[in-house]
DNA sequence: ATGGCTATATGTTATAGA
């Protein structure tokens, strides 16, 4: 089971580079943030004619999380709970059924910029609502794949130019250990055990020509239970995907399950 | 690089992103 994380930034404005990477990369399940749409306006079409089954948690403007499936999917639950007076569309779960059974969260956590302040305040808290979130899924000693832009770099290797980071609220030091205290709860995170070298990104800004420079960050993550890390395969980046037409700043991640 | 580009809707400017 071929499982993808992307940030579209904007569905609407990305559909064509959409359609285009499933049918190259052909997951069989897509974990879509930052897709900017209301579910109503959301392009079902073309993704349900590539035989994509399609759940969307979107909101008006700005961020929203969906997932696309060819595979049958059951249990769709949308927020990220612990707090029910956020209106944020950044949560969305559901369980995908192969071989076996596995628990899918896509996620958008949080920017936090700027920092201190209260997006930094919301950032933090929204953390600590996922690592309850996540040592609850845990306990279902069920294989659990927690995937989506965690805007979080997570060590000085996962940027081109660390020292540019030292006062972001993707790079701050409180940021990291919020992370790493989700992560240690038990959690793999695929792409930093499959390609541990330095200098691999997965995303670009749009400006001062960062891509033709390779001034990148990895900030878009795979995190799995034990019972997912076993059946894990493969993992790996579609870099290649943030030099086609009209690209995201994001690109893909993906792993490959034995289930 | 001191926010240089991009997407959306609040729409011919403001807001957010990272």
């Amino acid at each position: 089971m071929k499982i993808a994380t992307f940030n579209i930034n904007g569905v609407k404005a990305r559909i064509e580079a959409l359609t285009a990477w499933l049918e190259e990369a052909a997951p069989d399940v897509a974990l879509l943030q930052e897709i900017k749409s209301v579910d109503e306006a959301f392009p079902r079409e073309p993704l349900e004619a590539l035989g994509y089954n399609v759940e969307t948690h979107g909101q008006k403007g700005f961020n929203g999380v969906a997932i696309l499936s060819k595979l049958p999917l059951e249990d769709v639950t949308r927020g990220l709970p612990g707090d029910g007076s956020d209106e944020q569309a950044r949560w969305i779960e559901a369980t995908v059924v192969g071989r076996r059974a596995v628990r899918l969260c896509g996620l958008y956590l949080p920017n936090g910029n700027p920092a201190p302040g209260p997006k930094y305040d919301y950032k933090l808290a929204w953390m600590e609502r996922m690592r309850t979130r996540a040592a609850a899924l845990l306990e279902t000693e069920e294989p659990v794949v927690m995937a989506g832009d965690y805007n979080v770099i997570p060590q000085p290797e996962d940027a081109a130019r660390p020292e540019a980071w030292t006062e972001d609220a993707l790079f701050l030091p409180e940021t990291r250990a919020a992370f790493r205290r989700i992560l240690n709860l038990g959690f793999t995170e695929a792409i930093r055990t499959r390609m541990p070298q330095p200098g691999i990104y997965t995303f670009w800004d749009y400006q001062a020509g960062a891509w033709e420079r390779n001034n990148g960050i990895r900030i878009d993550h795979m995190l799995l239970s034990p019972q997912a890390a076993d059946l894990l395969r493969d993992a790996g980046i579609d870099k290649d995907q943030r030099a086609r037409e009209k690209p995201s700043d994001h690109v893909p991640v993906w792993i490959e399950l034995d289930a």
